[in-house]
DNA sequence: CGAAATATCTGACTAACGTCAGACATCATG
DNA sequence: CATGATGTCTGACGTTAGTCAGATATTTCG
């Protein structure tokens, strides 16, 4: 009764029945699901077709059935990609970017009423952080962008909240060597951000300097994404991104109150050198040749 | 991106295509879903037709229709009832238990299989359970049980081991009263456990006494269940016990190692009394008058 | 250019699910 | 024992989802 595979399958029924009566909440505005979710999608930003298709994997003939009764409601559009004419695009109309918000209100209602029933709010948020990235998972996937946008600004902060904590004397991002952003964009560098649907769950920097070595700045995972290896992925890939800008070299500083980052890189291939910055923070010092 | 309700919404959709997949293994025993939910409803032990039909929100048609089609696959027989001809029990047929066992199977093996696929498998059960329990919140059954019963020995020794993280110096039950069985079975009291689904996930003692008085012992919520208003259902449940069991008065000891539950008596109708036993551990005394 | 590949669309078909009305047997009640 | 209520079963029907083969338009590539 209390084994590990009874819990899961207890958590499969009480969510299964769950998405169920979430399923028929869309069905109140007189429309079969497989449009909704169609309708929904080209709200959310995808135009492509194909892309629709490939995401809510359907048939093709379906697909077109499906966008030409949202046509005939007068919901969306569909033309003819500019650059090559057998694809094609869907975007709402006026009536349909309405009809797409009632879906988004019914939606938002739906979570408010679940978290209004429940007093246990952060803790409850959390849990289901953690098992939507477990269970997306394979679908994390680690986007490129500037360390200035809205997305790596919240890991940033997440991170330095995060060694406030560790650290025993905390940690003050004014007293680090706060690296410059466009010495983490290409080509001098890059940044790296886990996304896990829309929510960003990790990120890593790689900083360009002067000095014949790059450093990899940053590397942070959400405390809901740990245990899937994703620190690893993002160290690959800044790897990956390294060798492309033809960097050789690579250095970091870390602190042995992360023990968890330390042992990620000595089993990954870098040997611990001497201290090669004034940074307050750091006491163990890295180095990997590509 | 990252308020509550994005978050609820980023679980649901994780939730809903992982749901998907795992109706989708169901349909690899060329058996449509629908008869398959019915045999294993079956499996699962419930039997009057009306109660699955109830159970699973089926029409009365199609539940007859799929009864039949599982009755003519050799996998079920159905009965009268021998109270009421008009009603109907199913059971499975040796063929049925074979096929059950291997639904059973395949669902073991999903659940196994995400287990297997992550690393952070104790965090991964509390999330689970602790959404499972909020889903399932009005499904919380208190059932009378046995105190000696698997389900209640279960509950108790979640509540010790808490007790023991919680106490400054531990808790070992053999320095502490430990209530006789027969005390906490009627006549003299009872035992109730809180079921979510199969899950024990709460418990509440009432011990008789041959002192003019009963005692509330080994009030216990899981932690996944915390924040459901659990505690007072018990509290509520194990008082109205105590009146059919005629008892008019009401003892209870705990120490403030637990202030969630001095809280919850004081908002009851509970008063603090002096101390009325010997026992090591607790340094706070309730009584309430029924 | 011509052939192959690609993306979409259309028609024909099926399976699954669900609804409704009415038939039938059985039970509860006056 | 007649009446109405209850539980199940059957037939007729509609919707949704999904599959498959082939038509059409466009692009790619030798």
């Amino acid at each position: 009764m209390l084994d590990a595979v009874s819990r899961v399958r207890r958590f499969n029924r009480a969510v299964t029945s769950a998405v169920g009566t979430l399923d028929n909440s869309f069905l109140g505005r007189s429309r079969p699901l497989g449009a909704a979710r169609v309708l929904n999608a080209i709200g959310h930003g995808r135009s492509d077709v194909a892309e629709i298709r490939d995401y809510l994997g359907l048939d093709s003939g379906l697909m077109s059935r499906l966008l030409r009764s949202l046509e005939d409601e007068g919901l969306i559009e569909t033309t003819a990609r500019e650059d090559d004419a057998r694809r094609r695009m869907a975007k709402l109309t006026r009536a349909g970017r309405r009809e797409f918000a009632a879906y988004e209100a019914l939606s938002n209602a739906q979570a408010e009423g679940f978290l209004a029933q429940h007093s246990q709010r952060e803790a409850l948020l959390a849990a289901m952080d953690l098992i939507a990235s477990a269970l997306t998972r394979e679908r994390v996937a680690l986007d490129e962008m500037d360390p200035r946008c809205e997305e790596a600004r919240y890991c940033l902060g997440e991170y330095y909240a995060e060694l406030g904590r560790r650290f025993k004397h905390g940690f003050d991002v004014s007293l680090s060597r706060d690296p410059d952003a466009k010495d983490m964009r290409r080509p001098r560098g890059t940044f790296l951000v886990a996304m896990s649907d829309t929510l960003p769950i990790g990120c890593v920097g790689l900083k360009g300097t002067d000095h014949g070595y790059a450093e990899i700045k940053r590397l942070w995972v959400a405390p809901a994404a740990r245990g899937l290896r994703l620190g690893r992925r993002l160290m690959d890939a800044a790897e990956s991104a390294a060798r492309e800008l033809g960097i050789t070299l690579l250095r970091l500083d870390t602190n042995s109150a992360l023990p968890e980052a330390g042992q990620l890189y000595r089993s990954t291939g870098w040997r611990e050198i001497p201290r090669f910055n004034d940074d307050p923070y750091p006491d163990l010092f890295f180095e990997k040749r590509l």
